[in-house]
DNA sequence: GCATGTGAATAGGTTCACAGCC
DNA sequence: GGCTGTGAACCTATTCACATGC
């Protein structure tokens, strides 16, 4: 496949699909374009999407429990090993194969289970405090969905999904557009 | 306050904070800084915050759940005036003050309610239609949790939220900080 | 004196275009 | 001939630095 044909799939130009992939190394032939599998399998380990990795819920409302049950986590190779609230009508509640746990364990869990990843699905003002309680237990990264800001060191990457944000940006788009006409 | 406080609070710097105000308009005052409800007030009104607008949720599932019992999205002003799934046994559900629809009056409701933002929560096979549908149905923005990149005509925003690949974004930083340590 | 608003300088990222290899 | 990989050209965004106005 070209560069060209991956670039009309993926939304961009050939060039740009040609040096971002530059930027890993050389995976195409001239004349002939990239072997599909090739690419995949370099570009999932690239992506360190060639294993599963440990993850810890924190957080069992119903943004929790969407994830939870999101079937394509499971299936990109995300476990979930723990779940935690501090809600003492959830804790010991099971959820498949899983039991809602206390917060008081989450430092001893997180070790013993040997947890990477931490998604934070709980209200505004926990999530600092569990955040910083993660990092000190070793966790390596952070799937925030409480809407601030986390400050955690900087080798500890953190993604946030602000879902309030991703609604005012259409709207901001939409107030833009009208304004243009 | 000044651009260096803002800035401080939002992650980013002063001449930052001063050049992207400056493309609006001039909001502060030299010596002074920046008054803090004014600024609100004009960033309010340039994001099309301060008006409320009327969300339909397409897709009852446990994700559409989570978002519609979400809080921040009805303090913001986001009022969902209906919801759709095409699964019979949810027709007819009731959510809150809502009722469950059919999909088969989708461009009549959204029309009749003067629809203008659609959220998008349902499996990757049915959204390029709904979207479409939506669009066709005059809908002014749509945010869209299904993994896959919709076609729609650019006058009609987008905003994409795959809760996959902001994972997936976890995993690769993490590997990339393991090459270079 | 102090902090904005903004041109100028810099950095970063995208597009062009072509030499090199299949 | 066809398409990659990559310097060079270009464009956009960030940072600097200072004249301007409070």
């Amino acid at each position: 496949m070209s560069s060209e044909e991956l670039a009309a799939r993926g939304q961009t130009t050939a060039a740009q699909v040609r040096k971002d992939l530059s930027h890993f190394g050389s995976f195409g032939k001239r004349g002939l374009g990239y072997s599909v599998d090739q690419l995949r399998d370099r570009l999932r380990s690239i992506l360190g999407l060639d294993r599963s990795w440990r993850v810890a819920l924190v957080g069992a409302g119903r943004i929790g429990l969407a994830l939870f049950e999101y079937p394509a986590f499971r299936s990109r190779g995300y476990d979930w090993v723990a779940i935690f609230d501090s809600d003492p009508e959830k804790i010991g509640q099971a959820w498949g194969d899983q039991v809602v746990r206390s917060p008081d364990e989450f430092e001893k869990v997180l070790q013993d289970l040997d947890i990477e990843l931490v998604i934070l699905a709980l209200p505004a003002d926990g999530a600092q405090e569990m955040a910083m309680r993660a990092v000190d237990a070793g966790v390596r990264g952070i799937l925030n969905f409480a809407p601030i800001r986390l400050n955690v060191p900087p080798k500890v990457p953190v993604e946030d999904v602000n879902l309030v944000m991703e609604l005012e940006a259409l709207s901001f788009q939409i107030t833009q557009g009208e304004r243009d006409a």
